[in-house]
DNA sequence: ACAATAAGTCAGAAAAATATGACTATTAAA
DNA sequence: TTTAATAGTCATATTTTTCTGACTTATTGT
């Protein structure tokens, strides 16, 4: 070890984690896609353009981490994964809305 | 010239590129701080902890382009340089609220 | 006159985010 | 039975963002 990172969660600005969060790729268009239907991630692939794996993937994980997606496995044949709003994250989508007034 | 690099605008998602710029480091707490008093570059420098010159620089310029902040050079001895929030820089802070709010 | 403060710029380094391609495991279809 | 689809992981590149330190120009304080 050489130097000791420090990471003690400096968060002087309380929107400031959300809103790192909300922003990286593809983030946004998963609420976006969210709302017309719950998320697959080869769906995925293909609807968000200049999307791929790994960036999908951790995307879907950070996002379920906080709570806001929650994923469900469909036990029905074909048996699949969906990733849905949860309701922490329908609350953020009236910021989305407000964000897209402006801009 | 090897491959052209593809900048053709994929805007899919409208929040994206707003959320991008806001999320951005120190952007959070410029807002906050300039709801409070108009904001001076050395000042930021010692309030913002973890900033530095370059991010802030960059920061605050790219606020003023999109226009969210402006830049006015005060002409009183000692003459110095703030910047402030526009209207447009002041319609996001319910934003910013509501994201507290939340998180 | 000399040092200090304000408000930066610039080039290069380091760190974080994102992309690529190979690979896995399970299920389903031909 | 071989092939394809789903839903990923992993290691490694490449790109973007952020940091560092040196430098600048104008003004002000001692």
């Amino acid at each position: 070890m050489t130097i000791k990172k420090e990471n003690i969660d400096n968060e002087t600005c309380p929107a400031q984690g959300l809103l790192k969060l909300l922003s990286g790729k593809c983030k946004p268009e998963l609420f976006r896609l969210a709302l017309e239907a719950p998320l697959r991630f080869s769906s995925l692939l293909r609807q968000i353009e200049g999307s791929n794996k790994q960036t999908l993937s951790v995307a879907l994980r950070e996002l379920e981490e906080v709570g806001l997606l929650e994923k469900v496995v469909i036990q029905q044949k074909p048996l699949h994964i969906e990733h849905r709003l949860t309701e922490k994250g329908n609350s953020l989508i009236p910021v989305f809305k407000q964000l897209e007034s402006l801009g």
